[in-house]
RNA sequence: GGGCCCGUAGCUCAGUCGGUAGAGCAGGCGGCUCUUAACCGCAAGGUCAGGGGUUCGAACCCCCUCGGGCCCGCCA
């Protein structure tokens, strides 16, 4: 390992603490409450005044010192906050005093014990009695006041971007309780929450494609999977009910702000109900995930903006109406493929004229819906042609039982009544297979299979979780909220 | 896959017309008992992403490579 000037500096001076018999990287600090505990008992203090008492301990990271002469100031971060941490030769005695400041840098990992003060200009503060030295950072950390900012630092580097950085560890804080309440609630509503195989044979669920591997042991290749779909439903069949999955997919993609090769998705199947009732689900699970951010990171300005906007509800919009209105297009059901080609052209879309006429209809949405979907927004009823595996619709002809529901123009989920006719899935099968290439589309002969013992009636959703995060926490890119995405070339 | 942009000290960034490298922070030395991006003084710190070319001379111009960002395409 190459060794800079700072890092020589820092190691002269772990040498210096073992050359006085003292340990630079101790086995624990014991009895350490959070900064928060300290900013709690500063409240009631006014400027200038100490907190009586027994001391108490904290530990963390230094961020910053100010020395002063004979009175040093230090800033300690914690996972609770920061900290502002007094020490004063007159406390410490001289040597001691001098000793600290020779050989503490920020970047350390320093435990103190004092009284709770706040200082004469307003700060809280613990007056240290005594400092512990508890690791020592060899390598220094960015620069305090902007952090790190190059991105591709940041995520290869995400230990230093999380040290650097209290609105990145937030972010992902965020992430793990939204998961965390996504669990709780579906706990609640009688959800079995489940785990099938990310290695199988064929990747199926979704038209995507997959990344291979290869089992020694059985001698065959092995794909990941891209969705948790099938397995799912089998277990609708197999009398399971109400059941979910949390898991990582894998998707051999290009990746960009909205996508990654790996990323997380929640899929839910509920046997005897259908999308309007999975509406009122996800409706209820929103509403529980914008209370619980709203009380957990009130200062992240995003996330009270997220919870707030999510509290406040979902607005409901028609697939069909709300194109028509919005493109000044009329009767787009009743349009032959050459004539929603045409409008797709005009609106700038260049995908093959040969795609199925559900393509265009889907691009002239992106075009001229999608992006004004700020506010979180239900979307319904999908034209049949945009989505050959849902149900279709009980009372609108050309239309299916789907919603997908958006955020600031980002799509978050997508849920259908699903399809449980073995017969007609598999003539669906049957038509992908022929209409997109092989290799993008799998025909899972085992789930058709299944569906010939029956399955029930059922709704099911696939909602994104990176992106939930990505929506709470106001975060742009998807890299945001994945805490190690995936970089091209060695990490050096 | 296509287009545009970026890579300079550990970090954040300047770098003019091609004339031989700058600041702030961090670190070192000295000073300072209420600062909070503390402040003041001194000194130090560079494979200008990597390689090749043009030129008397390249961080700067050209080509290639590597890595990244944005937009487009692809992606129920």
């Amino acid at each position: 390992m190459d060794e800079t000037p700072l890092e020589h500096e820092r190691r002269a001076k772990v040498a210096r603490w073992r050359s006085q018999g003292r340990e630079p990287y101790p086995w624990s600090f014991p009895g350490r409450v959070p900064t928060e505990t300290v900013r709690a008992r500063c409240r009631p203090l006014a400027a200038g005044e100490e907190a009586g008492g027994e001391p108490v301990r904290v530990a963390g990271r230094l961020r910053a010192l100010r020395v002063h002469g004979k009175t040093a100031f230090a800033d300690l971060d914690d996972l609770s906050g920061a900290l502002q941490l007094i020490v004063r030769e007159d406390l410490l005695g001289e040597a001691a005093y001098r000793g600290w400041l020779a050989d503490l840098d920020s970047g350390d990992l320093v435990g103190a014990e004092g009284r709770p003060a706040v200082s004469r200009r307003g700060e809280p503060s613990l007056v240290a009695s005594r400092l512990e030295l508890l690791a020592k950072a060899i390598a220094p950390p960015p620069e305090k006041y902007h952090g790190l900012q190059d991105p591709e630092e940041r995520l290869r580097h995400r230990h230093v971007d999380l040290l650097a950085s209290a609105e990145s560890r937030a972010r992902f804080r965020a992430r793990s309780l939204l998961v965390r309440e996504t669990r709780h609630y579906l706990d609640g509503a009688g959800f079995l929450e489940v785990e099938t195989s990310t290695l199988v044979p064929l990747a199926g669920g979704g038209a995507a494609r997959p990344f291979t591997t290869r089992s020694a042991y059985l001698a065959e290749e092995l794909q990941l999977r891209i969705a948790l779909e099938l397995p799912l439903k089998r277990l609708l069949v197999g009398g399971l009910e109400r059941v979910y999955e949390i898991g990582k997919c894998f998707r051999n993609e290009d990746l960009d702000s909205t996508h990654s090769p790996e990323f997380t998705m929640l899929e839910l199947y509920w046997a005897y109900a259908d999308y309007r009732d999975m509406q009122a689900l996800v409706e209820g699970l929103y509403r529980r995930l914008a209370e619980r951010m709203g009380e957990i990171l009130p200062e992240v300005p995003a996330a009270r903006a997220a919870a707030q906007a999510f509290a406040d509800g979902f607005a409901s919009i028609d697939f069909v109406e709300e194109l028509e209105r919005r493109s000044g297009l009329t009767r787009l059901l009743e349009r032959s493929p050459e004539e929603l080609r045409q409008y797709a052209r005009a609106a700038g879309s260049t995908v093959p004229d040969d795609s199925p006429p559900g393509v265009f209809l889907d691009k002239l949405f992106e075009h001229y819906v999608e992006p004004d979907l700020s506010r979180p927004t239900f979307v319904f009823d999908h034209p049949a042609v945009t989505t050959p595996l849902a149900k279709r619709h009980r009372s609108r002809p050309g239309r299916v039982e789907r919603f997908e529901f958006y955020y600031r123009g980002m799509e978050l989920g997508n849920a259908y009544t699903e399809l449980n006719d073995p017969d007609e899935q598999l003539l669906r099968f049957q038509e992908q297979s022929a209409a997109r290439e092989e290799d993008r589309y799998a025909f899972d002969e085992e789930f058709v299979r299944a569906l010939r013992y029956g399955m029930p009636p059922a709704t099911g959703i696939g909602i994104g979780i990176d992106r939930m995060a990505m929506a709470f926490t106001g975060a742009p890119s998807i890299k945001d909220v994945i805490l190690f995405p995936l970089a091209r070339g060695r990490t050096a």
